[in-house]
DNA sequence: CTGTTAGCGCGTTCAC
DNA sequence: GTGAACGCGCTAACAG
């Protein structure tokens, strides 16, 4: 492997100014950069990244947590952060929680390794006080769940407005009684989304009812056994909101295998507006979140903060949308 | 931030055994070995990680090369991927490659550069001209797609098999016009698929039709094009054969808005035996390929070639396995 | 405009 | 068992 020795060798000049020429500064004659630039090509060198990242204490590398990767609400977030990582010349590490706080904070230090020059945390698994003492290590920048009263800067989606207009429109489609599922014990995200249910509740005059709540609904399998639980109630819910498309689609299969009508004998919502909620049958009413406009966002705060650490905490918050399907559609009678 | 100095200072001892503390070496005292771990913990130092992997020569990370990662293929294996490599201490780096070949180039010089210890390749779009002299800067390993007659480590999945016993199970079923989807033009996991379908076929006496063949197919909206193609066609086949649950899901969406019963009218089998072809209706008849398998197996192949770079092409095959569901099932009709 | 010189933080021969 | 000294490859003063 050639070293930036060898190249200004080559060229009959000095390791500065090949250094010059690689990261284009200006006061090199044209005519020796062209020098530089034929000896670098003859000699096939590269740069050594390593030695680079230890001289100017900076990587191009960040990293991102989340739970797990084959969550499409994950995946795509990943995916629209890594292309703008990649067109901003970082790379991104990906690492995966699967909901463990040991782990998350084993990533945590790649910070304090200075292995990354930032992280990005879509999910937090541990409480702040654990969390905090990182933020002196480099930036770090919150997207999608998030923490309260906490100075970092986040970008996030309007949880509560997002549960409250899927709500409404159940209540304004006649619903009196909506199950709730939800998952993520301490995610502020599934926290505001239940405010805005209960709000859009209250304006009702209905108060939440926690025998209708569901609360460790992840996957499609878990949407099964939330449907065998509804259906062998007394007194039914008429309706469903649920946290997730996946597990609406698992309610939707499992009371369609049992013979019910959806939305006739039960009308269920989603959240998230992912591939499966347009396939099943019925198709599933959904909120659909702006996933890699966050995700780019995030990057881009990041990369801001990075090159200036000034503590600017820029928060964002965008807002989401009621997409309307079959799944809930034109069962509008009122059942008391 | 503290360096190593600084312990050696504080704990009254030489910056060379405070690194033999750091990495496990023998030939310490225990007394002076407690002295550093006091200085490391009060000073709350940490190792810098550029400056080991300069010293070193290595990096703990790995890139792993896919078209996207929302194809749910990809996501279970980078899932899979990411777990194993962190298992075994390394960090994971996706790259996108979004099927552009400048793209591909452009991440493979991380390995040039040294910012990673070696590349998995699940996706090739250059030809393999253009990624050969890549080699020579670290190891890298092929898992899924491969190239043949090179000398790279590889891990893949019997395709040819997977493709003849889908194939050869509708013909069992009485099918004898079957259509044919597939996408990735280059891709060599297609064309052996391709084979498997081929030969199911010729064992019929039965010769592959090119009008049947649907060859960019690669997601849900795509399936739901075929099947108005196939709906239109004067000679219809009785029964698809689709590179992917996605196509296959598209394929069956569209015929049901068209009044079509599946699989009585139309038998669908996919590839890959994703959650979506769990789900829908009809649940769809596939091949299970054991990504997690192949994930773990291809990232402890490259750390193996990191840590012994000798050349010991050792590469591993894994069989395909049909899953048979409610799509294709029951319509064991001959139609000549 | 260009070259000389000093580290960035660490691991590792060698001597002792 | 331990420490002094060198260099991994590069960038950034500082002179000139």
């Amino acid at each position: 492997m050639p070293t930036i020795a060898d190249v200004a060798k080559l060229a009959g000049l000095s390791r500065t100014t090949v250094s010059r020429v690689i990261n284009n500064h200006p006061y090199v004659t044209e005519e020796k950069r062209k020098l530089v630039q034929m000896a670098m090509k003859e000699l096939g060198y590269v740069p050594n990244s390593s030695a680079r990242s230890l001289r100017s204490q900076r990587t191009k590398t960040i990293a991102v947590l989340i739970p797990r990767i084959m969550n499409p609400f994950f995946s795509s977030l990943i995916e629209a952060m890594e292309m703008e990582a990649t067109d901003r010349g970082y790379q991104l590490i990906v690492c995966q929680t699967h909901y463990s706080p040991q782990r998350e904070l084993n990533y945590m230090k790649l910070l304090q390794t200075k292995q990354v020059d930032g992280v990005i945390l879509a999910s937090i698994q541990n409480e702040w006080d654990m969390l905090k003492p990182f933020l002196e290590y480099g930036p770090v920048v919150m997207c999608n769940e998030f923490e309260e009263n906490v100075n970092v800067p986040v970008v996030k989606l309007n949880q509560l407005q997002g549960g409250y207009i899927l709500t409404k429109y159940l209540l304004q489609q006649g619903h009196r009684k909506i199950a709730y599922c939800c998952g993520g014990y301490r995610s502020n995200v599934a926290r505001y989304r239940e405010k805005g249910f209960r709000k859009a509740l209250s304006e009702y005059g209905i108060s939440f009812d926690e025998t209708l709540a569901f609360r460790n609904a992840y996957n499609i399998e878990d949407g099964r056994t939330v449907f065998r639980e509804i259906a062998s109630m007394s007194s039914k819910p008429s309706a469903v909101f649920s946290g997730g498309d996946e597990v609406a689609a698992g309610i939707i299969s499992e009371a369609k295998r049992q013979g019910w009508r959806i939305p006739e004998d039960l009308a269920v919502a989603g959240f998230d507006n992912q591939e499966i909620s347009k396939i099943i049958e019925p198709t599933i009413t959904t909120v659909h979140q702006p996933v890699e406009l966050i995700g780019t966002t995030a990057v881009n705060m990041l990369i801001k903060q990075i090159h200036s650490p000034v503590h600017t905490v820029d928060n964002r918050e965008f807002p989401l949308e009621l997409i309307e399907r079959e799944s809930t559609r034109g069962n509008a009678v009122i059942r008391v």
